[in-house]
RNA sequence: GGCCAGUUGGUGAAGUGGCUUAACACACUGCCCUUUCACGGCAGCAUUCACGGAUUCGAAUUCCGUACUGGUCACCA
C-alpha cells in the first residue's frame, strides 16, 4: 500500500490542498505591513492578558498599514462557554480593538471560526499522510497515561516519542485493519526532529532563544475530528497569510513543534513575538507571579468597568507597559493620543509586566485631567446609572452645578489630578451635595484637628461677601486673619510661630474644613461660590456645635 | 524532574563592553512657587545592577557555576 492509497483510505472525501492554496491568495500589501490576529477561545470573558495581546496586535497592524483580524479558536468543545464568542467581540470592541476582518464581519480568508474549517484541516492532514509525515494512533488515554507514569518513575523525558510512540511503527496495513475493525483513532504528526540538536530562534520580543528540535509526535487531529491548537495554528496562519504571530509567552515552549509543523507542511513560518505575562505580587507569598483567572479579580476586564476606570485610561496604561519609552513620550506630547506613538517589539518587556493598580490609578488621573468637565460629567453619569442610582439622580438634578464644580481648575494647561475613576467623583465631591452632606449624622466626625472656631463665626457674620471677586475675597481674609492673630504669610509665621495662632493658610484650612469636611478640595473660592452663603450658614451652624 | 526564560533603589523600569559618579516615571521626604487646596519647579532616595568565579586596560552589559522566581511539559488553548 502506498502513502497515497493510505491517505485516500483515511480521508476519502477531502479536497486537494492545491484548492485552498489557490483560493486564499497572497495579500497585496507592502513588505513592512504586519498582518496579525487575535485568536481567542470562547472559554470565558476577555481578560487583561488577551486585551494586552490585542492592544499590541492592533497597534502593530495599524502603525504598519497592515491587517488585524479576529479568529475564533473553538476547537475545544468541552470547555466552551455559552455566548462566549459574543462576549469576546463585545469586550474587544469596548476597549477599542476593532478588526479589519474576521469572525462576524467577513473577509476573504474565512471562515474565521475553526469549527467551520474542519474540511480544510483534514485536507492538510491528508497531505501530511501522503508525504509520510502523519499517521493514525490507536493508543487509549489510559495507555498514554501508563507510559507517562513509567517515564516519570524512570526519570525519562515525558511524551510520545522514540520508542514510546508505539503506533508510529504500525504498518499501513495494520492501521487499516484496526480502523476497519472499528478502533477509534487520532492523527499524529510524524516528527523528523532530533531532540539533541539545538537551534537558535530569534523572537521579536525575547531575542535569541535556544531550543531543541521537536521529536514529539504531537496529536494534530483529535478523536472528534477537530485539530489541536498546534495544527490549526499552522494551517490557519499560513492560509490567512499572517506575517506576525503575537501571543503570550506560555507558547514559547511550543515553538519547536510549530516550527516543525510549518516545515513538514512546506509553509513559510510567520515571525513570532512572545509577550511577557502580566504579573502581580502575590499577597501571601510575596512572590511575583502571573495573574491568575481564579485568584485575581483584576484580571477580568469587567473589574475595571465596575471600578469605574475608563477604557481610555486602561489603554493608556497598557501603552505604558507595552513600551517603556511610551510614558516619557506621552509626557512630552500631551496633545497626542497613544495611537500616535510608534511601538516597537524590541522595547517590549521580556520578563514580566507587573500589573500595578497604583500605577494604573496615576495613569488614570492623567487621563481624567485631560477631559472636559462635560465629558467627566457625562461619563460619570453613565457609570452612576449602572452602579449607583441614587448618585445618578443627584447628578441629573444638579447637572449645571456639577459641571461647574468639575470645571474648577480643569480645561487649563495644568489641570488638577484628583479623579482616577468615576467612583472618585462621588468620593471626592460628595460634600457638595446637601442630600449627601446632611445625610450623615455628623459630617464632621472624621475631622481630627480642632480649630479656633470663634473666629470663623465672626468672619462669616461680618466679612464674607459672596459677591466679592476672588482677589477681594482673599484680601479680606488676609485682613481679617491678621486682625485675629494670624500671620499674613508663611515666612512671617515661620520666623516667630509663637506670636501667631497660625498663618493665613491655617485660617483657610478651617474654612475649607467647615465647608467640605476635608483639608483638600478644589480651589476654596470656587467652592464657596458654588455653595452660596445660605448653604454655608447651615454648615457653619452644624460645624460650630 | 526535563527544557526554556528572567533576576537593576520602596515600586515599575531604561540600559545590548567605555558617553552611566545607572535615565525616566510612580511613591515617599524636604525645599521653593503660590492668596488656600491643587498644579508646577528643584533636591534627596541603588557608590551599585541576585550571589560566586572567569574574560577584558575596562562589565549592569560577555562566559561559567550557584540560588531564587516564572513559563512549559494534554485528544486545553
Amino acid at each position: 500500500m502506498t502513502d497515497k492509497e493510505f491517505a485516500d483510505f483515511l480521508f476519502p472525501d477531502v479536497k486537494e490542498i492545491a484548492y485552498y492554496e489557490e483560493k486564499y491568495v497572497r495579500r497585496n500589501l507592502p513588505d513592512e505591513a504586519v498582518v496579525t490576529r487575535c485568536a481567542p477561545s470562547p472559554t470565558g470573558f476577555v481578560h487583561m492578558g488577551s486585551l494586552y495581546q490585542g492592544f499590541i496586535a492592533k497597534q502593530m497592524a495599524r502603525q504598519s498599514g497592515g491587517v488585524l483580524f479576529l479568529r475564533i479558536e473553538d476547537t475545544d468543545q468541552k470547555r466552551e462557554v455559552e455566548n462566549g464568542v459574543e462576549g469576546i467581540v463585545k469586550d474587544f470592541k469596548e476597549y477599542g480593538i476593532t478588526f479589519d476582518e474576521g469572525y462576524g464581519m467577513g473577509g476573504a480568508y474565512g471562515p474565521y471560526i475553526q469549527s467551520e474549517r474542519g474540511e480544510i484541516y483534514k485536507a492538510y492532514v491528508k497531505y501530511l499522510v501522503e508525504k509520510g509525515y502523519a499517521y493514525p494512533c490507536f493508543c487509549t488515554p489510559e495507555e498514554i497515561d501508563e507510559n507517562r507514569k513509567i517515564q516519570e518513575a524512570t526519570k525519562e523525558r515525558i511524551g510520545y516519542y522514540g520508542r514510546w510512540s508505539t503506533c508510529r511503527g504500525l504498518t499501513k496495513e495494520e492501521a487499516v485493519e484496526k480502523i476497519k475493525s472499528g478502533k477509534p483513532f487520532i492523527m499524529r504528526m510524524k516528527s523528523q526532529g532530533d531532540f539533541r540538536v539545538k537551534h537558535i530562534y530569534h523572537d521579536l520580543i525575547k531575542g535569541d532563544l535556544e531550543y531543541p528540535e521537536n521529536d514529539l509526535d504531537h496529536v494534530i487531529l483529535k478523536s472528534d475530528g477537530l485539530p489541536t491548537y498546534h495544527f490549526a495554528h499552522a494551517v490557519d496562519d499560513h492560509l490567512m497569510h499572517t506575517t506576525h504571530v503575537i501571543r503570550g509567552d506560555e507558547w514559547v515552549s511550543s515553538l519547536p513543534v510549530h516550527l516543525e509543523l510549518f516545515h513538514l507542511l512546506g509553509f513559510e513560518p510567520p515571525k513570532y513575538a512572545h509577550i511577557a505575562p502580566l504579573t502581580k505580587k502575590d499577597e501571601e507569598t510575596g512572590n511575583i507571579r502571573k495573574l491568575s483567572k481564579r485568584k485575581d479579580p483584576e484580571l477580568a476586564v469587567s473589574y475595571y468597568h465596575e471600578a469605574g476606570i475608563p477604557v481610555g485610561a486602561v489603554n493608556l496604561f497598557l501603552a505604558t507597559i507595552a513600551n517603556s519609552s511610551f510614558e516619557e513620550w506621552y509626557l512630552q506630547n500631551q496633545d497626542k493620543s497613544y495611537t500616535d506613538f510608534t511601538f516597537t517589539f524590541d522595547k517590549m518587556p521580556i520578563g514580566g509586566s507587573l500589573f500595578d493598580l497604583e500605577k494604573l490609578e496615576s495613569v488614570s488621573k492623567i487621563y481624567f485631567s485631560k477631559l472636559s468637565a462635560k465629558q467627566v460629567y457625562d461619563e460619570t453619569l453613565n457609570y452612576a446609572r449602572e452602579y449607583d442610582s441614587t448618585f445618578a439622580e443627584i447628578l441629573e438634578k444638579y447637572k449645571d452645578y456639577t459641571i461647574s464644580l468639575l470645571n474648577i481648575e480643569r480645561e487649563i494647561e495644568r489641570p488638577r489630578k484628583d479623579i482616577g475613576s468615576y467612583k472618585d467623583v462621588k468620593k471626592e465631591f460628595w460634600y457638595m451635595y446637601d442630600e449627601l452632606f446632611f445625610a450623615k449624622e455628623n459630617p464632621y466626625s472624621e475631622v481630627e484637628k480642632t480649630y479656633p472656631k470663634e473666629d470663623l463665626q465672626a468672619y462669616f457674620d461680618e466679612v464674607y461677601d459672596a459677591s466679592d471677586s476672588e482677589e477681594e475675597w482673599f484680601s479680606k481674609i488676609k485682613t481679617f486673619a491678621e486682625a485675629h492673630g494670624y500671620a499674613i504669610n508663611r515666612k512671617l509665621y515661620k520666623e516667630n510661630p509663637e506670636n501667631f495662632k497660625g498663618q493665613v493658610g491655617d485660617f483657610c484650612e478651617m474654612i475649607r474644613v467647615m465647608a467640605t469636611t476635608k483639608t483638600i478640595s478644589p480651589n476654596l473660592y470656587d467652592i464657596l461660590q458654588l455653595l452660596g452663603k445660605e448653604r454655608l450658614q447651615k454648615r457653619l451652624a452644624l460645624f460650630m456645635k
